[in-house]
RNA sequence: GCCGAGGUGGUGAAAUUGGCAAACACGUCGGACUCAAAAUCCGAUGCCCUUAAAAGCUUGGGGGUUCAAGUCCCCCCCUCGGCACCA
């Protein structure tokens, strides 16, 4: 037989099963179902990282597994192809994005063919396509139709160089991505998404599914919620309450002041009460002035000014309080203002700066730090016991708390309240690749969705995709496209010119997969019902906190609309994973500049698919990041060679030697259960050792034998199984076999090896029949003369046996 | 600062969850084949002492529990990831 020859053996394969169509998901199937996702790539012009195909391969192999267990297997594939490296090149070239667009998609597309991907490409999606974006659209109206999208005025990320809004992520350290100048704020009329009218659910909804704990937490902590309490504080001689947010009411008769946010509403409100107004006004500005890179350096010095002549009354000690602002307390977050006291750092070094009287009112357990803490020598920040507090002295801080809040809330005082870190979502871009916010503005009506007949609000065509350089998107240039006629009174009007964030498109594309023709709905409920939710999805840690939440709060939205059906439930994804990335050789990041990166189609080339798809399984556990190593290839396509020498060339047994087949039900059974665990490396690693053996045994394997191998061996190497199958005289697919069960009886023990102790020290390993029982083994053990030389006169103290495992002679 | 993950040979890593530490692979060294090289095959390979055997030491550091600890408990150090003036 030929030597083993991948270029050749794998093209045919590849060919046979796209063109028979084996990974077709079957619609309206009897079968059971089984949902597999991975992330859909932005389709560079870099081509697929060897990190895409890692787990691009990783879930085929489970993929494929799936179907040889008799499932219907949804493993699609699709493009989020609006971003801005397409932009930013059709910006030099002078190119039409979709022109760069289609290229590089279909060099993505050919390069997971090579590898062998088990894709069913007839559902193949692309969320540049106008029938695709129509529905990102419509999704869009809906949103603000139900109150979920509104337009406000937020401070953006503004490069002062371009003239161009930048989103946070192009925000690198500060600087622009694109020319490196220190980005400036900039206010502006943005669309916003109201993310935080699901805060809790997005929270709650986390016990009910199966994340990795780390991603649960993650997205847990980027929610932020905190229980917590608003109290009341009154205004002297103004009929007006401060409200404060505090999850500390504990410490609410230490409280000595107030601070509120610089940009607080309540400045405004009482400018002529405020005797120092110019002061504040000025301290308002300059904290507006302070970037982030300032505004979250740790050691900035606290700063602050007082608000001269307002007092408040602090509502349970009846004290007169003064009112402050500082640039530490975020309008944003809770009420924008703070009751501030000695027991929180921060307020703690503002009153010694500024010599704002203190009081303490909790206190340790120790009593060398309680002394400390009253004397103000030291701040106290944690949960302690209560004193100076009336009638809540002596309670635990914990118990305190809804006890005070219970009585403050009696008195009309304060409110239970949880708030939550998690701010609306800002969905405008100025840039021209993205989907056109599908809204007109009129000056009579207002703003308008689009009516959804005219769905999709396709995106025109221009001559420059440059920035304006006022802040606009390129498309408010194209003036016949901006003017229309209003869709409620038809008057004059216009349309938005913002385009969506790139995380619209993948807000939802899972969905789309289902029914990816459909042009009457965004998916078959009846398709719907069968394929959701998602069984098993799996991506990048980086999407976490955005398009893992994202996703999972517009699905709920659209369950709640009932645009999906009921019975799928409000959690679009059961099961979600992560893998590690690929790093460059010498565990630096791949990058251009560093010319380290590896192209996956010259390992292809030289080493062949099923190699590199064994590698990248084999070189580390999932969800590690881990280094490249060309080095490790070499040893994976000696694998590779290995089992088709063996299979090809080896004389086939008329039966296999028993401690062969023993092997290999062990193997079956180790894949089986490894694959299910992302352990990828250690299934391959027992597959190996199995080869060892078959290597090494007298007569090797019969063929029904080798054909279990094959089974197991195929999701892993599916172009040389399929080779080896057709070789065992076969005319079908590897791939459409069944997946192999073990034999239970096979895989039993006759005879173990025992270890030998001796004060807890291996001294010896007898090889006995399994199952003796202590005394046997006793029996055996204190009669051998290595053992008797070691126990020499001590006295044996105490045995301890494990069955089947180890006797340790304690003396 | 807080939260999470991790630290095991020269390297990537295993270790059935408390029971032989280093499987599998890379690399290195030695041998076979060859005029030679590559490829392939065979053998050795945690450290230390040693011609060898035997002993001893070893899972970031220190302490503890246990007949027995990479694994459990306490303290400390380091690396990576996330969040970060969040009241």
């Amino acid at each position: 037989m030929a030597k083993y020859n991948p270029k050749k053996i794998e093209q045919k394969w590849q060919n046979k099963w796209y063109s028979s169509g084996v990974f077709k998901a079957k619609n309206g199937s009897k079968k059971k179902k089984y949902y597999l996702l991975v992330e859909f790539p932005y389709p560079s012009g870099d081509g697929l990282h060897v990190g895409h195909c890692r787990s691009f391969t990783a879930f085929d192999i489970i993929a494929r597994k799936r179907r040889m267990q008799g499932y219907n297997v949804l493993y699609p594939m699709g493009w989020d192809a609006f971003g801005l490296p397409t932009e930013n090149y059709a910006i030099k070239k002078g190119v039409h994005p979709s022109v760069v667009t289609k290229k590089n998609t279909d060099n993505f597309r050919s390069q997971m063919q090579n590898l062998g991907l088990s894709f069913d490409w007839s559902r193949e999606i692309d969320t540049t396509d106008p029938k695709y974006y129509k529905w990102t659209q419509w999704i869009f109206i809906q949103l603000f139709k139900n109150g979920l999208a509104y337009k406000s005025k937020i401070s953006i990320n503004w490069c002062p160089k371009d003239k161009i809004g930048l989103a946070n992520e192009e925000v690198i350290d500060g600087k622009c991505e694109r020319c490196g100048t220190k980005v400036e704020k900039k206010e502006k009329d943005q669309w916003m998404i109201k993310i935080t009218n699901y805060a809790e659910r997005l929270i709650k909804d986390l016990e009910d599914v199966d994340y990795l704990e780390k991603i649960k937490t993650q997205q847990r902590d980027w929610i932020g919620q905190s229980h917590g309490a608003v109290v009341k504080f009154h205004v002297e001689g103004i009929d007006e309450d401060l409200e404060v947010f505090t999850t500390r009411v504990d410490t609410i008769f230490s409280g000595t002041f107030l601070i509120l946010s610089p940009e607080h509403s309540f400045i405004d409100k009482y400018r002529n009460k405020i005797e120092n107004i110019e002061e504040v006004l000025a301290y308002r500005e300059g904290a507006k002035n302070a970037s982030d890179m300032d505004r979250t350096n740790q050691d900035k010095e606290i700063t602050g000014v007082q608000l001269k002549g307002i007092m408040v009354r602090n509502p349970v000690t009846n004290e007169e309080m003064p009112v402050w602002t500082a640039d530490f307390v975020l309008d944003h977050y809770g009420t924008g203002a703070v009751f501030a006291d000695a027991h929180d750092k921060r307020d703690f070094k503002m009153a010694k700066k500024y010599g704002i009287p203190l009081r303490t009112s909790i206190k340790p357990d120790n009593e060398e730090l309680t002394q400390k803490v009253k004397n103000l020598e030291e701040c106290f920040e944690d949960d302690g016991t209560l004193y100076n507090s009336q009638e809540f002295d002596g309670l635990k801080s914990a118990d305190a708390r809804p006890k005070i809040i219970e009585w403050l809330s009696a008195k009309g005082l304060a409110n239970s309240k949880i708030t939550y870190k998690l701010r609306d979502w800002v969905f405008s871009r100025q840039h021209y690749w993205g989907e056109p916010i599908p809204m007109v503005f009129c000056k009579k009506c207002g703003w308008q969705p689009v009516k959804e007949k005219d769905l999709p609000i396709k995106l025109p065509n221009v001559k420059k995709y440059k920035p304006t350089g006022t802040g606009e998107s390129p498309l408010s240039l194209i003036e016949k496209w901006v003017k229309t006629d209003c869709p409620n009174c038809k008057g004059p009007a216009q349309r938005e010119t913002d385009t969506m964030p790139n995380w619209a498109g993948s807000n939802w594309y899972f969905l789309r997969y289902i029914d990816p023709k459909n042009n009457k709905k965004l998916s078959d409920d009846s398709a719907m019902r069968y394929w959701m939710p998602v069984d098993w999805y799996n991506g990048g840690m980086e999407h976490t906190t955005l398009h893992l939440l994202y996703s999972r709060f517009i699905f709920k939205f659209l369950w709640d609309i009932k645009a999906v059906p009921a019975s799928v439930g409000s959690e679009p994804y059961k099961k979600r994973t992560s893998h590690g990335m690929v790093l460059g050789e010498g565990g630096i990041k791949m990058s251009k500049s560093k010319g380290n990166v590896i192209n996956p189609d010259t390992i292809i080339k030289q080493y062949g698919a099923d190699t590199l798809r064994i590698y990248e399984m084999f070189m580390g556990p999932f969800e590690q990041m881990i280094p490249w190593d060309t080095k490790g290839v070499v040893g994976c396509r000696r694998f590779v060679d290995k089992v088709y020498n063996l299979a090809a060339q080896k004389k086939m047994a008329t039966k296999t030697d028993e401690a062969l087949k023993k092997v290999l039900h062990k193997t079956i059974k180790k894949v089986g259960e490894d694959v299910e665990n992302l352990k990828f490396n250690t299934a391959i690693s027992s597959m190996m050792e199995f080869v060892n053996a078959w290597q090494t045994s007298e007569n090797g394997l019969d063929k029904k034998d080798l054909a279990d191998f094959l089974r197991i061996f195929s999701p892993f190497a599916p172009h040389l199984a399929e080779e080896l199958w057709v070789s065992l005289g076969n005319k079908d697919l590897c791939c459409q076999q069944k997946w192999p069960k073990y034999d239970e009886k096979l895989i039993e023990e006759k005879r173990v090896l025992l270890i030998v102790q001796i004060n807890g020290k291996v001294r010896d390993k007898i090889e006995m029949k399994a199952g003796s029982s202590q005394k046997e083994v006793e029996k055996l053990v204190l009669k051998s003369e290595k053992i008797k030389v070691l126990i020499g006169d001590a006295e044996v103290k105490k045995i301890v046996f494990v069955y089947n495992k180890l006797i340790n002679i304690v003396i």
